[in-house]
DNA sequence: ACAGATATTAAGACTTGGTGCTAAAATCAG
DNA sequence: CTGATTTTAGCACCAAGTCTTAATATCTGT
């Protein structure tokens, strides 16, 4: 029965690093009241690192992702692209994309890669400008895997109307059509105080 | 001149660090060509705390910044609220909203803010399922203060038809509307695969 | 109940990336 | 050239470990 004793003490240690990642090796000790080096051993048995290289890893990590969300410019893996006409993009819904209470997914993310595969498909410094007829067609839960589709129907001067429909499984869950103006490049280095 | 030399120096550290915040005090000495102990004083001088210490204040404030960012369900903060009337958001656009090219804030973040507030308005585990008439009427860049303003102009049964307006300096920039949703709690539960 | 395996605890030497302090050497400025 | 400022150096110490070796505990099957 000391297998499933320690084993059951390894759970603790995962949750409890999972609650509070800073936790030394001492502090761990205390609360699962085990010696340093039990703790230590179990540690190495799971593979867990440190706490230094675990603190290295999630500031890295949390970095790459707020680059990631926030300032990268497509939202979602850019698969496919005919400048000015088309273009494809996948983006996979993760726990943190779903709203706490109901597991269902924050209708913005999805608006955001739809948003971004349209302002991809009119390359130059752009700015969205209008929308119309966005429709959210079907909840979506964490684990789906959405297929962007944006096809440009008109273009008039600077005007572009784009399509994107957005699909799990082949099944359409979202559409969105948008109207993109594509700026010249000269107004837009003067990017103090907004107008 | 031994006074500028060094606050060239030091502000030669500070870029380094902003590059690369993962830097050692030893290799931070040799890119800057100067004892280990001289980086020391610099960085006791302009408060700069070691490389442990920045790395857990990077894990935190990222994670943070990433729960804020992902996993919460109002952006914006929320100045004002009557429950299926009306409400008032405010959100800062901070520099890392905007496009590098452009420096225009990316619009998912407007409407990020006019989704959770229209949601917000509604109380009830909701789902947002469609949309009309989303304008973008004007570029923001960053430092812009926005004020969402959200009022239900009608509602049948559970659907909710609500508008949201985004001003910022007391000129519109963005509106929407939105049709929520409000879902029985029970349907909800079953949050595995979507559909 | 006892041997052998498994698990836990302990102890000591060493590592990184520092802090804090004192002191020497170099550089500069008037 | 002298005094102030800046830069190096050296040493003791710390936190939170690693790695190793060794001693206890605890369990398990017979």
């Amino acid at each position: 029965m000391n297998i499933s004793k320690k084993q059951i003490r390894q759970q603790r240690l995962l949750k409890e690093l999972e609650k509070n990642p800073f936790l030394t090796d001492e502090q761990l000790a205390q609360t699962l009241k085990v010696s340093i080096q039990t703790i230590r051993l179990d540690r190495l048995g799971k593979g867990i690192p440190e706490l230094r290289e675990r603190t290295r890893q999630m500031a890295e990590n949390a970095q790459n992702k707020l680059q990631a969300i926030s300032s990268k410019d497509i939202v979602g893996d850019l698969l496919d692209l005919e400048l000015g006409k088309s273009g494809i993009s996948m983006m996979n819904v993760t726990p943190d994309m779903v709203m706490a209470k109901t597991g269902i997914a924050r209708g913005h993310f999805m608006f955001a890669q739809a948003n971004t595969l349209a302002l991809a498909v009119v390359d130059a410094p752009a700015a969205l400008t209008g929308v119309g007829n966005v429709k959210y067609k079907v909840p979506i839960y964490a684990g789906a895997n959405l297929i962007a589709k944006a096809e440009v129907i008109r273009k008039e001067d600077k005007k572009y109307f784009i399509w994107v429909k957005i699909r799990n499984n082949s099944q359409e869950v979202f559409r969105a059509k948008f109207i993109v103006v594509s700026l010249p490049n000269e107004r837009i280095v003067l990017h103090e105080d907004s107008c």
